[in-house]
DNA sequence: TGCCAGGGATTAG
DNA sequence: CTAATCCATGGC
C-alpha cells in the first residue's frame, strides 16, 4: 500500500470529518436497507423512499413479499425508480436466494468475507450494492466504494480504484462499522455539493495536495 | 430541454 | 483491463 495515498485518504477523511461531523445516514432494518440499495442503483434517494412506501402499502417490503407477488405488482410499485423492470427481477433473484441460504438470520450469523461473496454471488449485486448493505444493513465494517468516491480521490491524486481504493480506506479508518458508515456519507454529501454541480475548482480536497 | 441520478451486466476492442 | 451501451423514470 503506497503510504503517499494512506496519507492522502487520511486528509481527505479529516477534512470531511471537519466539514460535516457526524450525520445521520441511512437507518434500517437489513431487510429494507438490503431493498433499498438495489433500488437506489443509478437513482436518486427521494424516488427509493417513495418505492419503498409504495412496497409498504402493498405489504411487499419484505423478502417473503417480493418473492410472492406478481412482477407487474413490484413493477408498479419501483416505477419512480427507473429501471423498473430490471430492477423487480433483480430483487426477485435477490430474495429468493437469501431466502434459500436461510434467510436474514443465516446472513447476520457469517463472516464479514463470507457474506460479501455471498451477495456478490447474486445478479443484479455488484460492489457497491454488496457494500452498502453490508455497511448500513449488517452493520460491518464495509467502506463503500462509489463513482463519488473514484471522482474526489481521484481528485486528490489517489490512483488506487475498485477494490484497491475500498481496502486502502479500511486500512486508514477505524475498524468500528460506525467509522465507515460516517465516511462513505460524508463523501456522498461532499460530491452532490461540489462535483456533481461541477464546482470542483473549489474543492477543497483537490487542494489539499498542493 | 437536455442532462444526470448513492450501478451492474454484457459486449467489443 | 478499459470503454461503450442498455436499462427508464423523474427532477431541475
Amino acid at each position: 500500500m503506497a503510504s503517499l495515498s494512506v496519507r492522502k485518504a487520511k486528509g481527505i477523511i479529516d477534512d470531511l470529518e471537519r466539514r460535516y461531523g457526524e450525520i445521520a445516514w441511512w437507518p434500517g432494518c437489513p431487510e429494507e436497507v438490503m431493498i433499498g440499495a438495489v433500488l437506489t442503483q443509478q437513482t436518486r434517494w427521494e424516488n427509493v423512499e417513495k418505492a419503498l412506501e409504495h412496497l409498504r402499502d402493498r405489504d411487499i417490503c419484505s423478502l417473503e413479499g417480493l418473492v410472492a407477488a406478481p412482477d407487474a405488482d413490484i413493477e408498479e410499485a419501483i416505477r419512480c425508480t427507473g429501471f423498473f423492470r430490471m430492477k423487480t427481477q433483480r430483487l426477485k433473484a435477490f430474495a429468493s436466494s437469501v431466502q434459500q441460504a436461510g434467510g436474514i438470520d443465516a446472513l447476520e450469523e457469517m463472516e464479514t468475507g463470507m457474506l460479501r461473496g455471498f451477495l456478490l454471488g447474486i445478479k443484479g449485486v455488484g460492489p457497491e450494492t454488496a457494500d452498502s448493505m453490508l455497511c448500513y444493513g449488517f452493520l460491518r465494517p464495509s467502506f463503500v466504494i462509489d463513482a463519488y468516491t473514484h471522482r474526489i480521490c481521484a481528485c486528490a491524486g489517489i490512483d488506487e480504484r475498485g477494490e484497491e481504493l475500498k481496502s486502502l480506506f479500511e486500512s486508514v479508518l477505524p475498524p468500528e462499522n460506525y467509522a465507515h458508515r460516517q465516511c462513505h456519507a460524508w463523501f456522498v454529501e461532499y460530491a452532490k455539493e461540489m462535483c456533481a454541480r461541477r464546482r470542483c475548482e473549489e474543492c477543497r480536497i483537490r487542494n489539499l495536495n498542493e
